[in-house]
DNA sequence: GGCATTTTGTAATGAACACTACAAAAAAAT
DNA sequence: ATTTTTTTGTAGTGTTCATTACAAAATGCC
């Protein structure tokens, strides 16, 4: 039978972001894809190339969830809210159990060490950056935030917000111990 | 010659800062430390130690260097800024070559794998929040913040946005690029 | 100076690593 | 139905891994 390759590489995205790039072996990987070494190698290529992959569809599947969440909320104040409770919410309850946010918490560590993978990462966070500001120059030309708000500061700000609370679920906070100072951050975003 | 045990293991914190935890072979770590393999397990005992170790050491010292800048400058928005300055500064320019924080951008990877290791991320977070938040407590003990103001969650809220520069720094995204809002991030901090 | 400890230098151990080979079975394509 | 392609299942390859062994040299301690 013909295997689902989405359904592989995101059983390959979960190992990589439990182990790391070097900890994951292709044992682990080829067990929790459900397939055999032949067939890793003959459709994704290699095991840096599967990585690379991964990354991939992380960036353009999972890490976009606290930025629907943010796009979909009609009201900017609530909007931005809901992309902070999205993105806690992802880093501490995960389905697959992982902690933190496969990106941050694993990526990095291979960024100067596998080919490809720095790139990868510059790109994910300049498109993230651009996203939440897009959502920002609507509400401008609606007229619900200023001509001059500094919508790519804020949505790095926003960003940036959840880099703190991605290490601190990776380093098995409690969820709790993030949520208490929200509302200084919405206003802290759109002031 | 006894070897200077305290350089071995600054030597071993930017392997493993540069390579991961997997990724440091003791081949690399040895050479780099100067020390052969022997010496290694008999002083540090062996891989996993020394990598608790290091980051027992990098979290009691390097990763203070924005927090001394924060402590020692008199004049509270001042101080935040340093904060800040410091933090990027250190991601983008490491004497090492490393970008990002070895707690971050490395040790997190290896978070649920090497046991031993949340324990001490945890640990290093609590640790740096009490420490942010107690210069905010002197400051109100003065009188030059209000008696309300809350000291630790503003504490969290300056370690948040250290994480967001860092991942950037580890993506390779320009120093310049992330010094543009510090202003606005001040403000918000001491609001 | 003599003895004890540490370090060097080197080699070895058993296991694990990423990747490939290949025949048989299964699935897909025609 | 036949042919082609993919996958399975298994084993093999050469290298690397973390760690240990051990003799000789160097250093530290009394």
């Amino acid at each position: 039978m013909a295997f689902d390759v989405d359904e592989a590489l995101l059983a390959a995205v979960n190992v990589f972001w439990a182990k790391g790039y070097d900890g994951a072996s292709v044992k682990d990987l080829t067990e929790a894809m459900g397939i055999n070494s032949p067939s890793l190698y003959g459709v994704f290529g290699d095991k840096r190339s599967l990585y690379l992959k991964a990354i991939e569809r992380y960036a353009s599947n999972d890490a976009c969830a606290p930025l629907v969440a943010f796009e979909t909320e009609p009201e900017i104040a609530a909007a931005v809210r809901a992309f902070m409770e999205a993105a806690i919410g992802y880093a501490t309850e995960h389905e697959s159990g992982a902690r933190g946010c496969f990106l941050t918490s694993c990526v990095s560590t291979s960024a100067g060490e596998v080919e490809g993978v720095e790139p990868l990462l510059r790109q994910a966070i300049e498109e993230t950056d651009a996203r939440l500001a897009a959502r920002f120059d609507k509400e401008k030309a609606k007229g619900c935030l200023p001509e001059d708000f500094p919508s790519l500061e804020r949505a790095k700000l926003m960003f940036d917000l959840r880099q703190g609370h991605v290490f601190r679920a990776r380093a098995g906070l409690e969820r709790k111990s993030m949520t208490g100072d929200l509302d200084h951050r919405v206003r802290m975003v759109l002031a």
